[in-house]
DNA sequence: ATCATATATTCGCATATATGAATTGATATA
DNA sequence: TATATCAATTCATATATGCGAATATATGAT
């Protein structure tokens, strides 16, 4: 009764369900990086950096470009930014229906 | 070095990443439902459609109004819808590159 | 060939998640 | 009161996931 389609969007969902993984993204969507930019980047050890990077790439989430001893990653699809911004807007705007709560409460 | 906001978002991501659940909120898309015609409509169990809706409320992805026995859900806020969309004209295109190698290939 | 650097993979463990079955609670109605 | 309906919760179990540590592979330089 459920659609393959919507097996595969779960699928991609659950990819990007992983703190670690959408600060990949993020860092990634102002640009290409190599694994090892974005370890330092995030603070993050390099193998584990690349387990997520192996996840992300096998569900076609990011792309890759070899240049020498270099992989740089990308994001595959722009539209992916553009859904995380929308996520993140939705995210903003539940935090702020929370203070607003929690003012109300307190007043 | 993983902000407190990714972590929220990475949650929010995992909450959509069951394909019951996107069914569900594409079934919601169109209009608030209750939990029994959700139920008729998917083709899934009453208690696991709940389960569903109990994660998605807890999350904020939908919200409920009560009208007498009946509990009616909507999804929250339409950025959710329109973040959806997003990622299934991804998959959309992702499926047409695939099917434009599988041709290339064949030639 | 050797060494250094960049990236990927494997393993083991702890934790998280999904699901079905059974139960409970609340409301309506005969 | 008895019963049917709708929804939520609890429990047990199977499966998936995240992460660190160690190891492997690949490329480039000496």
């Amino acid at each position: 009764m459920i659609s393959q389609v919507s097996q595969l969007h779960a699928e991609i969902c659950r990819t990007l369900g992983s703190a670690a993984r959408i600060e990949i993204l993020k860092a990634l969507s102002d640009g290409e990086k190599t694994v090892n930019e974005l370890s330092k980047t995030l603070g993050l050890k390099q193998a584990n950096v690349s387990q997520h990077l192996s996840i992300l790439r096998q569900r076609r989430v990011v792309a890759t470009r070899k240049e020498g001893t270099n992989i740089y990653y990308k994001v595959a699809n722009p539209k992916i930014i553009q859904a995380c911004e929308l996520m993140r807007q939705v995210l903003i705007e539940q935090l702020q229906e929370t203070e607003q709560l929690t003012k109300t409460v307190g007043a």
